[in-house]
DNA sequence: ATGACTTTTTGTAAAAGA
């Protein structure tokens, strides 16, 4: 079973892009961030003509996410993170597949650092992990995936003592994801290359992509009772090089089929 | 170090992204 998170950057400008690489990867499970789309501006059609099943939660001009499967059958759970009834930002989307819970999120940015939205990153992350902790302790084996706005090391950027004083890469940032991950979260792609320069995000500016200047700020979050199946991971960063792409690329794991 | 792109909008300049 292949599962992929892919932060789109605007569902309706980055359709032919996404419906191409969906042809060429066929993933099972799709995690998407930043629909930029209102939730009736979805381009529902297209998918199920593609072989996609959708549910997704828009937002008018920002964020949004969605997941959706290839054939699969997905029950929503809840289409926002518990803890603020006042947060109304889109940013987090659940659903049970194939006997697995799926969490899509979109950690917000955090930038400029300090100020509200600093602030506000931070709250949602203390949401995040009290809303993972309850998770670990449900049934199903649980997937945390999406674009998590954490660069966790300094392998994961090309200039890390650029980003010091970055809300990706603040000191309060790395310990929050470190918090996370104490719980038991196993994280998928550097599991399985320890050693590798992994990036999931090129910048437009300066011929980022070019000169391979990313950083790995896109997650794969296992639970325990499912890290055992991780079979392979990887990011398909040739979609990237194309033509009005996305500035992140999909990532994905694949995990043993134990349905057999 | 910055913001050289790119997207969105009861749009045409400003905000947001990372």
């Amino acid at each position: 079973m292949k599962i992929a998170t892919y932060n789109i950057n605007g569902m309706n400008a980055r359709l032919p892009v996404l419906l191409r690489w969906l042809a060429e990867t066929k993933p099972d499970v799709v995690c998407l961030q930043e629909l930029k789309a209102p939730q009736e501006k979805f381009p529902e059609k297209e998918l199920l003509d593609a072989g996609y099943n959708a549910i997704w939660h828009g937002q008018k001009s920002w964020n949004g996410v969605a997941i959706l499967t290839n054939g699969k059958v997905i029950r929503q759970v809840r289409n926002e993170l518990p803890g603020d009834e006042n947060d109304d930002q889109s940013r987090y989307i659940e659903a049970i597949v194939d006997q697995k819970r799926i969490g899509c999120l979109y950690l917000p940015n955090g930038n400029p650092a300090p100020g509200p939205k600093f602030d506000y990153k931070l709250r949602w992350f203390e949401r995040l992990k009290a809303h993972a902790a309850y998770l670990l302790a449900e049934e199903l084996p649980v997937i945390l995936a999406g674009d998590f706005n954490v660069i966790p090391t300094e392998m994961d950027a090309y200039k890390p003592e650029r980003w010091l004083k970055d809300a990706l890469f603040l000191p309060e940032t790395r310990a929050a994801f470190q918090e996370l991950m104490d719980q038991g979260w196993t994280d998928a792609l550097r599991k399985l290359h320890p050693d590798e320069t992994i990036y999931t995000f090129w910048d437009y500016f300066r011929n980022a992509y070019g000169r391979n200047a990313g950083l790995r700020i896109d997650h794969f979050l296992l639970s325990p009772s499912i890290s055992g199946s991780l079979i392979a991971s990887g990011v398909d960063s040739q979609v990237r090089g194309w033509e009005k792409t996305s500035d992140h690329a999909p990532v994905w794991i694949e995990l043993k089929d134990d349905s057999l």
